[in-house]
DNA sequence: GTTAGCACTCACTCTCTTTGAGTGCTAATA
DNA sequence: TATTAGCACTCAAAGAGAGTGAGTGCTAAC
C-alpha cells in the first residue's frame, strides 16, 4: 500500500513543508530531483497519502500541508539519517566539557544554553524523579544576630538555602549538633521522603534542644518541599514567544504551566520521546516537543530536550538531543556516585602539587 | 490660557482614553455630568489644547487622543487623589508583614508578587546600587568527595553559592580558617569594590595556605561579581506579554535587557519616577515605567515599581507604588543595619521562653 | 501504471462604494 | 464675548464585486 515512491513522496513533502511553511504542490514535489515522475503522478499518490491520514489540505484548491501521523512517520523512519559534523561535535562537546562540577544540575544547565544557541528553540530540561534526588547535606550558618542561613544540598548537585529567623542566638555547639545531628538522619533519604512525621521524629529525638531548634526544623522541611515536584527548567523562553507560527498566549500559558510537562512524559520513558501539540493537551498548538531521558542505572533521572514548531528541522536538531544527553549519561555514571552524608573530619591530606 | 474648564476636559479626556483606548470624541465629553457645555463648545477647547500639544487626533475625523505631555500633566495635576480603601491597605500591609526575615530583598520581593497581583502589571524592582550591598560573611561547607560549595551573603539580604572542585581535600582547620580570613578582610565592604587586586593581596597574605586554596578565592571572586551590576528583577512578566496594545517583539526586547533600565533611572532618585515608552529609548512602546526609591540614611538602595501600558490606571497603582515602598523603606531603617561580620562564637545565651 | 489536457475551485488581491462617527467653520443666540 | 446649533466635509472601516492564478481531480490517451 505505501509503496517506496510513496513514502519518498511524503518524506519529500514534510521536507518541504518544514523549510517552507507553506501547503506544498504536486508540481513542486515532482520537479525536485529524486522524484522521476509527472505531477499527475505524485497528485495520485498525495491523494492516496489523504486518504491514508498522512496529508490534508487546507482547501480545495491548496497543496497538502503533513498532518501529525506524517511527522510521527517522518521522524521514526523517513527523515534522513545526518551524522553530526565535527564542528557540531565539538561544540556540543563543549558544553559538557566546561561544566566544572559535573553534577547533574550543572551538566544539563550547561548542555541547555548550548542547545538553546544551536537550534534556536526554547530547551527544556526536567529533573523528573525527586526520588532519585537524595539529602546529601543540611547546614546551618550564622548571618548576622539570630540570623542563619540554612542550606540543603542534593546529590544532583542543587543547592538552596533559606534565611531563619530565631528567637536566640544559637552557640557554635548548637549549630553543629544540629547540622550534624540533622545531616548524619537525613542524608541518603530522597528528598520527597521528608514528611512532616520524619521530622517530628527527628525534633523528638533531639530532646532539650528542640524548642530551640524548632524553627530551624521547619525550614528543612520548606527545602525539602521546594525541591519536591519534578522541576521543569526552561532556556530561551524567547524562542518560543517570538515564533510567528506560535500562539502568543497559548506559549505564554506553557510556559507558566511547564511543570504540567512531567505529566505528560512517560513515567520512566528510556528513549527519546516526541509530543505534539495536539487537540487537548496543554502544550502549545503547532509545536513540537522532543525529550530525551539522562539515565543512571537502569533509572530515568530527567530528561533534556526541546519545544519548538511542528515544522522543526528534526533531522539536525534530534541528533544534537542525543548526542548530548548520552554524553551527560556517561558523564555522571563515570563520576564516582555522590558521596552521601559525607562529613570530611580533620585529617590531614597530603597536599602534593 | 488653560482655564479650569480646559483642564477638567483634558482630564476627563484622559481618564476616557485610558478606560476605553479608543480616541475620545467631543460627543462623549460633553455628556459627562461634570461637563456643562455643548460639544462645539469642547471641540473647541480641544483644538485649543491640540495647539499646546496635549492631544493628537489619529486622522481628521477621529476623536483625540493624550500626548505624554498630557499623561505628565494628568500625572502631576489631574488626576483624583484616591485613598487606598482599607482593604486595600491591608492587603499591601500583609505582603510587607508576612516576611519572616524582612531584609532588603525578601521585602521587595514579596512586595513584587502583591503588586504584580493587584496591578495585573509586570513589577519592575531594581538592587540599583551595588555599591551599597555588603558583603555580610563567606563561608566554605564540603559536599562531597573534594567538592565545596561556596557561600556568600550580603546586606541586603541575597545569598549566592557555587560549587568549586578542588584538587584536593580539605582539613576542617583549613576551611575555618578560610572562611574565617575571607569575611573578616571582606565583610563590611561593597561587593563592587571585590576586585582581582583585593583578592590577589588576600592570596598573598594567606601565604602557605594559598595554592591548595586559590580556587576558592577565584570562586569568591566570580560570586562577587555575580552580586555587581544593579539587578532589575521583574515580576510577572506574562502581565507584559499578554497586553495586546504592547508589540510583544518589543516586550520580549524589554524582558532580556531589562538591565539597561538602570540607565534611565535618575541615578539616585528620591521620589516617585515616571517613564514613557517614546521615541528612541528602549523601553516597550505605549508603556509608561512607575518607580518609586526605597531609601536609607539618604542613598537609594533601590527601586520599586511597575511597567504597563501608557493607559494605566495611574489613580490606583500610583498609590499602591508610593505605599509599599514607604513601608518597605520603614522597614529596613526600623530593623537595626545588619550585623557585618559577625561570626557568633561560643557564648552561651540564656534561653528563656 | 503513467501522463497530458482540461475544467473547476477557491483564497487572495484590487478597486469601488457605502457608511457613519467625528471634525471645523459659520452664523445665530444669550 | 462666549456658547451653541447647523451643516458641509473628511476619512477609516466595512462590504461587494471582479479578476487572477495556483492548485486540484478527472478523463482519456499513451
Amino acid at each position: 500500500m505505501l509503496d517506496e515512491r510513496k513514502l519518498k513522496i511524503l518524506a519529500a513533502v514534510v521536507d518541504e513543508y518544514i523549510v517552507t511553511g507553506e501547503p506544498v504542490s504536486s508540481k513542486t514535489i515532482a520537479s525536485m530531483h529524486n522524484i522521476k515522475v509527472s505531477p499527475a503522478t505524485v497528485r495520485n499518490d498525495m491523494a492516496m497519502l489523504e486518504q491514508l491520514g498522512y496529508l490534508e489540505q487546507p482547501h480545495t484548491s491548496a497543496g497538502r500541508i503533513p498532518t501529525y501521523s506524517a511527522y510521527r512517520l517522518y521522524i521514526e523512519k523517513l527523515m534522513p539519517q545526518r551524522q553530526l559534523t565535527p564542528e557540531e561535535k565539538s561544540r556540543l562537546d563543549r558544553a559538557v566539557d566546561e561544566v566544572e562540577v559535573p553534577t547533574e544540575d550543572a551538566l544539563t544547565e550547561s548542555a541547555s544554553k548550548a542547545l538553546a544557541e544551536l537550534t534556536n528553540c526554547t530547551v527544556v530540561a526536567s529533573n523528573a524523579s525527586p526520588q532519585f534526588s537524595l539529602i546529601t547535606k543540611v547546614e546551618v550558618i550564622p548571618t548576622g544576630r539570630r540570623m542563619y542561613v540554612l542550606l540543603m544540598i542534593t546529590s544532583s548537585g542543587s543547592i538552596k538555602n533559606k534565611v531563619c529567623r530565631l528567637e536566640f542566638d544559637l552557640s557554635d555547639e548548637q549549630l553543629k549538633f544540629f547540622s550534624g545531628y540533622v545531616t548524619e538522619n537525613l542524608s541518603g533519604m530522597p528528598v520527597e521522603h521528608i514528611s512532616d512525621s520524619v521530622l517530628d521524629k527527628l525534633a523528638e529525638a533531639m530532646g532539650a534542644y528542640m524548642v530551640t531548634l524548632s524553627p530551624l526544623l521547619k525550614g528543612v522541611s520548606d527545602l525539602a518541599k521546594g525541591f519536591r515536584g519534578g522541576d521543569v527548567h526552561l532556556e530561551g523562553e524567547r524562542n518560543l514567544l517570538a515564533r510567528k507560527d506560535l500562539s502568543p498566549d497559548e506559549a505564554l500559558r506553557f510556559i507558566e504551566e511547564k511543570d504540567r510537562l512531567t505529566m505528560l512524559l512517560d513515567d520512566s520513558f528510556s528513549s527519546l520521546q516526541v509530543l505534539f501539540g495536539e487537540d487537548g493537551n496543554f502544550i502549545v498548538s503547532n509545536s513540537s516537543v522532543i525529550m530525551s531521558p539522562i539515565r543512571r542505572g537502569g533509572k530515568t533521572l530527567g530528561s533534556l530536550g526541546i519545544i519548538g514548531p511542528l515544522r522543526l528541522n528534526y533531522a539536525k536538531v534530534i541528533p544534537y538531543i542525543e548526542y548530548l544527553t548520552q554524553r551527560i549519561t556517561e558523564a555522571i555514571s563515570e563520576d564516582e556516585p555522590p558521596a552521601v552524608g559525607m562529613m570530611p573530619d580533620a585529617e590531614d591530606n597530603d597536599e602534593k602539587k
